[in-house]
DNA sequence: GCGTAACAATGACTTAGGTCAACGTATCTC
DNA sequence: GAGATACGTTGACCTAAGTCATTGTTACGC
């Protein structure tokens, strides 16, 4: 079993303010600025590294579009053990929830920029029909993604896992034929929690994976996928 | 790395026909049943002990709503190994799709009574305002624990894992309080494979939780949860 | 009520991946 | 450009859970 690094030695999420107002809460920002923002009450955003962009059971006052930068989106157990459910690219829409609580957290991996859109709960008859048709079709999309996911962290080894992670990124990146180069937004440690499993294996399947001519790494960051198709064979 | 039976020896899900109608296709049946069943189009049907109501990749043309029994909800890899997504307990909605094929398999755990409903795919226009609402509340929901699964699944040792699925049917039945009786419908072998495990784990970690006097099996099927707040404190 | 087949429990042993520790490397600040 | 800090790699070792095998239990069909 996993021994979680203690939180008060080493936290794994400094709670770092956004970068576009250091010392504001996010919620109190927004409520201040310019009355025009309320409706439509869209609110670009910039966010730092390890900037938390919202707190698991904060209450879900906003909806966040992705503009630039990487997110993602996690949750803790009381221990300190830790999973990331998502990474969000560019275009990507996140933060709205069933209830009127966020279900989990969402941070900056590096540099971000977002729009926040005012969140009237769901019960709302306000939403629009076609509104609520593209929260519908996102929701579904991302349902899909998340069984995909379930299969992957019950049923796939390492090696299959870091596979289709690179995979993963390939395909949302756009590009998914030879020669593909991946910039990986997130450490090791992130990667791991995403794929349940240690930074430690994380790299050593990266070494393999190297070493079986799959791929090339420029820098750790900095991935060519040499053999698409036989990452493809890998993931299962 | 969970080395799968050969299908060929012995296959995990046997294609039984759904028992009401032994040597049709379900597409089929409905096609052929009277008339006024296609507006509404609402249909009862029977399934048998491990019946597929439907198959991953098949054209999603009916969703689901279930009356009695138990249906999982089921992804293979090629390889044999499977995982079971979700398991639905009457009142469930199942069966609606993004795109236009099923992502998943669904299979009667025991007897099974299920209501379809034609699909008319979401990209119609057709769909009613209070439908979609109805159905992004249940995707969402569905959403988020899948979210908790994934956590489950990434990060949580088998112990943890079987303390969290009893709760989980404890909550679902309604009573979640001291002494508790739960009868499982469904084989450790289908708990193993929802829960990310073999069955013999499973089967050492009934034991534990036994010999720990959280649980009393009355019998492998009837479990009556002895101390509801220890099972809480183990599920983590 | 007997035989069969599915399901479940348990022991002995193996292994994939976690843990612990040491060492490299890159980037940023002052 | 020295020092600090975060990030990454690699090796030695350990352990939780998987694998294989055997035996027990339950329930159903004839």
């Amino acid at each position: 079993m996993l021994t979680p690094t203690p939180v008060a030695e080493l936290p794994r999420i400094k709670h770092q303010p956004p970068i576009a107002a250091p010392s504001e809460k996010l919620a109190q920002r927004i409520a201040t600025s310019e009355p025009e923002a309320f409706l439509p009450a869209s609110v670009p955003l910039n966010f730092g590294r390890n900037a938390e962009i919202y707190a698991e059971d904060e209450t879900a006052g906003y909806v966040y579009k992705l503009v630039s930068g990487v997110v993602r989106i996690s949750k803790l157990l009381p221990d300190g053990r830790r999973l990331i459910s998502a990474f969000h690219l560019p275009g990507d829409m996140f933060g709205f929830e069933v209830g009127d609580l966020h279900h989990a957290s969402a941070e900056a991996v590096g540099s971000v920029k977002v729009i926040a859109f005012k969140w009237h709960s769901l019960s709302s008859a306000t939403a629009s029909n076609a509104l609520v048709h593209e929260l519908l079709n996102r929701t579904m999309i991302g349902l899909r993604q998340t069984q995909d996911h379930l299969l992957l962290l019950g049923r796939k080894n390492a090696l299959e896992r870091l596979a289709a992670f690179l995979l993963e990124l390939a395909e949302r990146s756009g590009q998914d034929s030879q020669d593909t180069v991946l910039d990986l937004a997130m450490p090791r440690h992130d990667i791991a929690d995403y794929l349940g499993l240690t930074l430690e294996t994380v790299s050593r399947m990266f070494a393999e994976l190297k070493a079986a001519g799959t791929i090339l790494l420029e820098s750790a960051r900095r991935v060519h996928v040499v053999d698409m198709e036989k990452l493809k064979a890998i993931a299962a």
